[in-house]
DNA sequence: TATTGTTATACTCTATAACTATA
DNA sequence: TATAGTTATAGAGTATAACAATA
């Protein structure tokens, strides 16, 4: 699993030539062993490669990816519950409370009371959020767009299914 | 990419029965839309349930993904400087100083002299390291062999290639 | 007693700026 | 001037314990 966007950067050195040269130094060609076989480890690479291009198309909405699939997850189940949230995502509640309190701060999502049990409250975008999520969506799809361009028609759809074998 | 262990938890309610049945508080099935089919999400669960599993199988050597790349560098490249192994990895020279404190702490790798440029060491394993690293190696193949039970006998191969295209 | 949401806290990973000693 | 290694620091992301209100 380690990180690499992959950068084994190999100067090229200017022979004996004189220092009139622009004098490259040279660094050998790394030998990656059997790291470059490695499931993880690519599994890794890939992961930091796509967030860091997800990053830059949803640049216009800043959200993470994680606040994202939080408005996905409201909005597709209008007054969830916090922990409800948590569970669907793998978060722990402690950590959702300061991502919440910034989507609502951002005006995006509310916390309403109104629950049978008064310990929760209801989660539901606002119209704010609603229109957000839906520019965030399209930015979304070109970005999976570029993502099949680069797998070929069916290898996106491969790689979802043996993805999906791993969890 | 969001975190999520698959764990959409749900509970089942039973019906209308008395208070002596283990009543299972229900929580209505959530929905996940579009997040299903999400390259980047998937790529996001895949990776967390992969390194999970890899801190389990690895527990024996303790030694993280990073970590376990960087013996596998020094190993297969002795006397590689500090920046190379940056480079190669994609890590930030300034993180790597402690992580190579740590491993140097543990009697895995060693900063020698002696190399032209003074400004650098030359970075090895020890004998021990090697021989830690013999063990991991055997502890790691084992760990890949479970993937490849999951992932099928060709599907590892593929999963490979579609990943190498997204880097 | 158990659970929801919350606070506080800590640990890892990652990123940047600035320093030193060499080049 | 530029580079290798180092220090310091800050920001994410993630994890646990404990508390108040409610069930």
């Amino acid at each position: 699993m380690s990180p690499a966007p992959g950068s084994a950067r190999r100067k090229s050195r200017v022979g004996g030539k004189a220092d009139t040269e622009v004098a490259i130094r040279t660094t050998r060609p790394i030998n990656f062993g059997p790291l470059a076989d490695f499931v993880g480890y690519a599994l890794r690479r890939a992961q930091v490669a796509a967030t860091t291009r997800y990053l830059e198309a949803m640049q216009e909405v800043d959200l993470r990816p994680t606040q994202f699939s939080v408005l996905i997850l409201i909005n597709e189940n209008p007054g969830i519950r916090q922990t409800e949230v948590c569970a669907a995502l793998g978060l722990q509640k402690a950590n959702f409370v300061p991502l919440l309190n910034e989507l609502q701060r951002r005006g995006l999502a509310v916390r309403k009371a109104g629950v049978p049990d008064r310990r929760s409250s209801a989660l539901y975008l606002t119209p704010h959020g609603e229109a957000v999520l839906k520019r965030a969506n399209e930015l979304h799809t070109a970005w999976e767009q570029s993502l099949s361009a680069r797998l070929g028609p069916q290898g996106r759809t491969q790689l979802l299914e043996l993805l999906q074998k791993l969890i």
